[in-house]
DNA sequence: GTTCTAGGCGAACGCTCGTTCGAATCAACG
DNA sequence: CGTTGATTCGAACGAGCGTTCGCCTAGAAC
């Protein structure tokens, strides 16, 4: 797929419309700072994109649907809840680390979408959000009952995941890996109770 | 303090900035908006204030204050190392569903203040940041070694707080009790393998 | 060689923005 | 009464915004 010239081009505007976004916010940023950093003149963007909010939308999107793709794709042959969570996290951060722009734009302007283009990213974070409230409700049918309201600790998990786009940086000394084992023993540990020490763990070489 | 007809007239814009800001964000949001709104003309409000900008600010700075002047009050009494997260959670918590307008404003607004402004509110976000991490480091003398990396810990937590902005309403069903204690839990289990099914849990009446 | 079409651009439109300025109001005080 | 100082406002300024329009180019199709 995206294989036409033209899907070539819309597919680096909307890179370099990610980058700009996640730096300076969706509304501080005009059309023309678009324009001049993505090399394609003020009027030539309306040729890929019919207005600024469908270029929101199309970010916001396209990378959501991704991560619920490779989210049933690596759920397909995973069957252990706990294994379950840590493929749902392991998704989530992987896909936001090497995503940074896109899934901060996701994260911070949720709200800067209306009308028809939210409804629709709307109904995907539903559904991705179902599936992991369907891992919770695993965990407890096979470890005992949860020690917090499920609703609760699904929204407090989301948190845990989403807020990184404020502080974490893919360059520096913590690694993905420790980040995604981090976030699924501190749920694991304190949801059901998993032992949460007994694997090694990857260091981070600074703090 | 905050007597006079001028310091109360202030106080009153800056709650309602506050919740506009909240409502439909920083940007968004015109000084003819806000003069709308608050009842008083546009030019009227650079009588109190002396730019757009420095409304974010006092939003800011001044709640942002106000919540680690009561974390020091509280933790003045509190020695035990669980006892403390959990009253900085306790805290944290309990400030924000009782200023939601204002918190939504300080944590999706962060990126939104520049120059002088912006580095006064860091200075802030430093030193509450070091009062949690000093807690972390606290914890890990008297409950064994963490088993996670202690920075990554703290801006995780900071996640779980911080992101209730976006689905926490505290009027709904789950209270903020609730929601203390589930995050106190979530991380004390996870992060030194403290028990958390042993004390009473209030229970959400739906979710 | 003419026609067609995808791709691209300069210039402008109508609008809203944050901010300023000078004047009006009014209570307090000499 | 006249003056002062605090408070409020209408009107305007210059700048920037998202979007549109008509025109240009270049190569493929016939």
């Amino acid at each position: 797929m995206d294989k036409t010239a033209h899907d070539v081009k819309l597919n680096a505007l909307l890179a370099d419309a990610a980058r700009i976004f996640a730096e300076r916010g969706y509304h501080r940023t005009s059309m023309r700072d678009l324009a001049r950093e993505s090399g394609v003149s003020l009027s030539g963007l309306y040729y890929y994109v019919s207005s600024k909010d469908e270029l929101l939308f199309l970010i916001q999107s396209r990378n959501f649907e991704a991560v619920l793709s490779r989210l049933r794709d690596q759920l397909a042959d995973v069957r252990e809840p706990a294994a379950r969570l840590q493929t749902f996290v392991d998704n989530h951060l992987d896909y936001f680390a090497s995503h940074m722009s896109e899934m901060k734009v996701l994260s911070h302007e949720a709200e800067s979408l209306g009308g028809e283009y939210l409804a629709r990213v709307n109904d995907t974070k539903r559904e991705y959000t179902r599936v992991l409230m369907d891992i919770l409700a695993d965990l407890e049918g096979s470890h005992g009952p949860a020690h917090l309201n499920r609703r609760v600790a699904t929204y407090i998990l989301f948190g845990m995941m989403n807020w990184i786009y404020t502080w974490y940086d893919p360059m520096g000394d913590v690694g993905v890996e420790l980040l995604s084992q981090s976030v699924s023993r501190l749920f694991l540990g304190g949801y059901v109770g998993l032992p949460v020490g007994a694997q090694q763990m990857p260091r981070a070489t600074a703090g």
